[in-house]
DNA sequence: GTTTATGCAAATTCTTTGCAATACT
DNA sequence: AGTATTGCAAAGAATTTGCATAAAC
């Protein structure tokens, strides 16, 4: 089972509308979703504020992380369950972002490959964003 | 030469006050400095709308790109001169935060080993962002 | 002299905070 | 019942826009 009940109750939080709501955005797109987006679809359901709180709850939990994006604007996404947690937090990301779409998505399954850092560097996480197109706008 | 006067020539942007101050920040340090460290600087002596014109036209111009960060705030750097220009950027941007000292610097001479995408993603940009500590910090 | 950039004021947008009312466990 | 969450109002930041003045070419 896998439904965002479950993720509220796995993290210890009380399972609210908004919660639920916004947790079923995260769980059914599979692209990084900015505060914007979700004002979108959730206000005036729920309040402005209340969303802010709700992803910031939801960083802190370690449910979903933050998408550097080439904009100014942060986006979030869900976390892969078996990386991240409260504690520890999987930290190699690899995100792409489609110039035809907009859309920001995770590619979980790819490893960034060893690199090679000047001398006295220590590298604990690595982020990378790819833009290019992907492979739902290049088959059009 | 690469004085920022010259900058500013072969960009075919007017001489200002603000800009050649601005560009000077640039060319001293070595790391991204966000919108905020300059109006520390900057202002009162320019308004702080002025600013945000110039990082405005220094980033159409492609004198700066914004350099991805872990927080919100963006960050700018200078672009390496072989490389960008209005007409065309290179995008494959290294960049380094360090967890004690905060700053954020480039790596230019770090290359991204080819990275195998899944079928049917074009990939034509790379922005790497990886978090640690620097050379500096860790000799301490 | 013409064009472009600046400074100021003010409008918008984004984000945070305090607190009483409500919902969750 | 006790604690955490929400909504509303309002404060505080960050960013943008319009327009008259000033500076650059």
């Amino acid at each position: 089972m896998n439904n965002v009940a479950d993720i509220l109750t796995k993290h210890q939080l009380r399972h609210t509308d908004c919660r639920l709501e916004t947790l079923s955005i995260f769980v059914t797109k599979n692209f990084a979703i900015s505060h914007n987006d979700l004002e979108e679809i959730l206000v005036p359901t729920f309040d402005r504020v209340t969303l802010y709180r709700t992803l910031k709850t939801f960083l802190e939990k370690g449910i979903i992380h933050k998408v550097l994006d080439d904009e100014g604007t942060p986006k979030y996404a869900l976390c892969s369950p078996h990386f991240c947690s409260t504690q520890e937090h999987h930290h190699n990301h690899v995100h792409f972002k489609c110039s035809e779409c907009a859309k920001t998505q995770c590619l979980d399954n790819i490893i960034i490959p060893p690199i090679t850092l000047p001398q006295g560097f220590l590298a604990k996480e690595f982020n990378l964003l790819i833009q290019g197109v992907c492979s739902n706008c290049s088959q059009k």
